[in-house]
DNA sequence: AACCAATCATTTGATGTCAAACAATATGAT
DNA sequence: ATCATATTGTTTGACATCAAATGATTGGTT
C-alpha cells in the first residue's frame, strides 16, 4: 500500500478518515485542500450572499465592471476568467434584472460597453458590505497575519498560469 | 504590496490591476486567490494528467475507491463531495472504461459495491505518480514547511462546513 | 477601392454539477 | 404480518461552463 514516500516528494502516506472512509493520499494534496476550502467558502458566501442573489461570480462581475465602467466584453471575460461565451447569459440576466447596461460603443459597433446602473451600484455596495462580514467570518480563527500568509502562499502557486 | 492590510478586517483598498484593468477588492479577498489558485492547479493537473483521461473529480474518486473497496455509491459521493445523482454518469463512464466495477452488494438488494477493477488498479498507479510529479511542482517554490503551511490554513477555512 | 485577416458578440453543442422526483428495496412501529 | 417511513440508485430538468462555429464589423494590404 501506498508504500514511504521520498524525501523532497509528496508524502505519500496513509490516511486521515472521513467518518471511517479512508480519502487515501488526497489529503496530503494541495490541489485538495484548495478544493475543499473554495467549496466551504463558497457555501458561506451563498449562505451570507445568495438573499441578494449574488454568487461569487456574479459580484466579481460586478465589482470589475464597478472599477472599469464601460469596459468590453472580452476585457471583462478576461479579467472574471470567463469565456467570452459564457459571460453572454451572465449579463443578459443581470442586464433583465437591470443591474448592468450594455450601451454601443462609440467608435467600435461590434462592442459594447458595460455599465453598472444606479440599482447595480446599490446592491453592490450591499454587496461588499455582506462579503466584507463573510471574509471577517473566514478569518474569524487566524491570528494576525495569517490571512496575510494564505494570500501569499495561495498568489505564488502556478503564477504562470494567471 | 496591495497596500496596508488591516488587521482583523479586510482590506479594502484600491487596487492591483491585470493588464491595465482594475480588480477592486477582489485581490484583498480570500476567497478570489483560493478560486485563482484552484483554477491554476487544474490547469496543471490537467496538463499532466488529460492524457489520462483523468480529472481531479476523478483521480479522487479512483483513490477513494481504491482506498474503500466495495463502497457503497452514497458513501462514495459523500466522501468525494458530490451529489449521488452526479456520481451516477462519472461511474457510468468509469465502468465503460472497464476501471470500476458496480457489484451486487450482498445484503442489500438496493446498492451497489464499488470495485476498482485490474485495469483501474493500473491506471490509479500512473496517475499517482503523475499527481505526484504535479504536486510537486505546484510547491516548487515553497520552502520547508510552507507546503505544509498552506495546507493547515486551508484546513482552517469554515471547518464546520465539512 | 477591394479583398482578407482579425476582432467582437453571439449561438450552438457537449459536459459537469445540483436538486427534485421516482421506483425498488429495506427498516421500524404497531 | 402490515403498513408507513427511510434509503439507494436512477432519471429528469435546470444551470454554469468551455470550445467551436457564425455573422457583423474593423483594419490592414495591395
Amino acid at each position: 500500500m501506498t508504500g514511504k514516500t521520498r524525501s523532497g516528494s509528496v508524502a505519500a502516506d496513509v490516511p486521515a478518515a472521513d467518518d471511517g472512509i479512508a480519502m487515501g493520499l488526497l489529503p496530503a494534496l494541495v490541489g485538495y485542500h484548495v478544493r475543499q476550502a473554495q467549496m466551504a467558502i463558497f457555501a458561506d458566501f451563498d449562505a451570507a450572499l445568495g438573499e441578494l442573489g449574488v454568487s461569487p461570480g456574479i459580484f466579481a462581475l460586478l465589482v470589475i465592471i464597478d472599477a472599469n465602467p464601460g469596459l468590453k466584453q472580452t476585457l471583462l471575460a478576461d479579467a472574471a476568467r470567463l469565456d467570452r461565451s459564457t459571460l453572454v447569459p451572465a449579463l443578459d440576466k443581470l442586464e433583465q434584472r437591470r443591474l448592468v447596461e450594455r450601451r454601443a460603443a462609440p467608435g467600435d459597433r461590434r462592442s459594447n460597453g458595460i455599465f453598472l446602473t444606479a440599482d447595480g451600484a446599490e446592491l453592490l455596495n450591499a454587496a461588499r458590505r455582506a462579503v466584507r462580514r463573510h471574509e471577517t467570518r473566514l478569518a474569524r480563527d487566524f491570528g494576525p497575519g495569517e490571512r496575510t500568509a494564505l494570500i501569499a502562499l495561495l498568489s505564488r502557486i502556478f503564477p504562470e498560469h494567471r
